[in-house]
DNA sequence: CCGGTAACCTACCACGGGTAACTTAGCGGC
DNA sequence: GCCGCTAAGTTACCCGTGGTAGGTTACCGG
């Protein structure tokens, strides 16, 4: 019943927008684990060695995915604190962009950091945005304490890495009920902690 | 030319704690994925139908392996906070027990944080266990700021588990060279920000 | 010594990642 | 306007691995 499809062709770098599309809806939506590549296809209108022309392999695409969200949240987090005054006010405000494009973009979010643990190469990409974003934090921490050693220092910025990362996972897993916790109020419950705690170190 | 294996028959208890050592070993191993079924089944010198008649899927194995870490973790964390003196202690005595476990049980370790995240059940049973904790510290924090509001103790509850994860995995992944950060040093780094940030909330 | 049960194995299925080889849409040259 | 070349797409397939049905045999109780 269907009419034949007329096979459209479409541009290299079109195409690849469209599948990076579906595959962060798919994988996103039921899981990287039980998403098939012919899922991604079929959303994309097109068969699977399509996809394996453009991304090589299932990781690969998960790879570029990710690729992608990484470049994003750079962008935007780093133009926050590109507008701020003062190491404070630089963590600040990209802690709340961080947490706002999360919540903007909550497939793109559950992607990176409930899905993308499962291929090693994946969960290395991720591994290598923390590690940028404790470099960046760990840059904001010197200027604040600086003579405290390196290795304290880094053992601080990880320490906020982390708790940036789980409130963003509790507030992303609040079921539907309770209106879950505003980007600002976790951006608040981390400074509590976190700046106040430094602030006060062997004054 | 290999001898006819005798078939031993084994009680089945025993060889759930075996197959359990295996899962343990060759999933923290080669990672969850590239395991197979069969290769655990190797190493216990049995074949499939076995694990799937104790645990009845991959999954469940999985799932087996994550509850029997959260048990070791509860029982050992538990005992150290039982032996401290009021809430800063039991935090950072609490903490400490964390890191050692985590030490000296690293293939347990690797794979609750590193494996547990493929499977939606284990990724569940993960977070159960952080639930846990979550709760557990946020009490300690109720008895130190009485009149904080609930949600800002459950958010400063979850930075301090965020934080202590993040700590756990950046000393688990320093490759080899450049002694790691003690577990001590570690807890120190936590409780420099956190506790002190706590102290010195709204006074 | 002998039956019964439960632990075990052989042989198989289905599904999904990945690929080889063919087809054809659509652009450039004449 | 027509032709041919290239790259975009397709069909049809392989094989590894999770999972299972049904037969086989070791051990325990009588």
């Amino acid at each position: 019943m269907q009419t034949r499809t007329p096979r459209r062709r479409v541009a290299r770098a079109e195409r690849e927008r469209q599948i990076l599309d579906a595959a962060v809806t798919v994988f996103s939506g039921r899981g990287y684990q039980n998403a098939s590549m012919d899922a991604v296809a079929e959303v994309v209108g097109v068969t699977k060695p399509v996809l394996y022309s453009h991304f090589g392999s299932k990781e690969g695409l998960l790879l570029a995915c990710v690729a992608r969200v990484r470049t994003e949240l750079l962008e935007v987090t780093s133009a926050a604190a590109a507008a701020a005054d003062g190491p404070e006010d630089m963590l600040r405000r990209g802690t709340l962009a961080f947490f706002s494009y999360l919540d903007a973009q909550k497939p793109s979010w559950s992607l990176l950091y409930t899905e993308a643990s499962v291929s090693p190469a994946a969960a290395a990409a991720l591994e290598e945005i923390r590690a940028q974003q404790t470099d960046f934090i760990a840059g904001l921490l010197a200027a604040q304490a600086p003579d405290a050693a390196p290795q304290r220092l880094a053992g601080w910025a990880h320490v906020i890495v982390g708790a940036c990362e789980r409130l963003a996972l509790w507030r992303g897993s609040t079921p539907d009920c309770e209106p879950r916790t505003s980007a600002a109020d976790a951006t608040e419950h981390l400074m509590d902690l976190v700046w106040t705690g430094l602030a006060h170190q062997r004054s």
